[in-house]
DNA sequence: AATATATGTAACTTTAAAGTTACTAAACAA
DNA sequence: TTGTTTAGTAACTTTAAAGTTACATATATT
């Protein structure tokens, strides 16, 4: 796995990566903790959160061998400004729509 | 390239892929006009539809033998569902901290 | 009919993401 | 101090996404 950082777009593509954010909003993990749920090996679940680190999306607490993850807001903008781009133009469509259908009621 | 269909957030994932929907978001586009505006080859362009495609991210209507791609909503879904799901969880957070607030005002 | 245009497909290469194991380091407990 | 726990890193392998070129096909155009 590269450690190189990935944009939040990347980020968010990998499953894996995509559920420890699900878990997250549950409840702060430690890097063990959430290894527990996953089907790789501790290491790979380590490179995720740095991933996840690195672009944003946590913040870690560290309190003495442990580190806890949290989520950080960060990280989602600009996956949010990417959906409300097109949320804003799915509106559009459907207003030009009415009025289009407004104007052949006449 | 793989011609498997990708996930909503492989998708997205592609900068290419991006930038397609974001123009097509303009106007309708042929493969031929897109490909025009990106630094691939036409093929590449090609496959990239063909996934856009396949996770409904946009409809192709032929004429002659010229396709025309434009946005289709369905694709989108899933990206909304993800986004809104961490959208509210940022306000609960946001109003479990004002109810401290206003209880430490008191 | 011959040619040009628009697009898809097959076969291939390159690259990097995702995983592994083995090892290291630091904090804690006995 | 010795051993256990928590976590990071290095080196490596595998896989598939992304691109390429060459070729095929269908629709227009002349």
């Amino acid at each position: 796995m590269r450690t190189q950082t990935l944009d939040a777009f990347q980020v968010i593509a990998d499953p894996s990566r995509r559920q420890m954010l699900m878990m997250l909003s549950k409840e702060s993990m430690t890097i063990n903790s959430l290894a527990d749920n996953f089907d790789m090996s501790r290491p790979a679940v380590s490179k995720h959160i740095k991933i996840l680190y690195g672009a944003g999306f946590i913040s870690i607490t560290d309190i003495g061998r442990e580190r806890h993850c949290m989520l950080k807001q960060e990280g989602f903008n600009e996956l949010q400004n990417f959906i409300n781009f097109f949320d804003k133009f799915w509106l559009t469509k459907l207003r030009k729509l009415e009025t289009i259908l407004n104007n052949k009621a006449k």
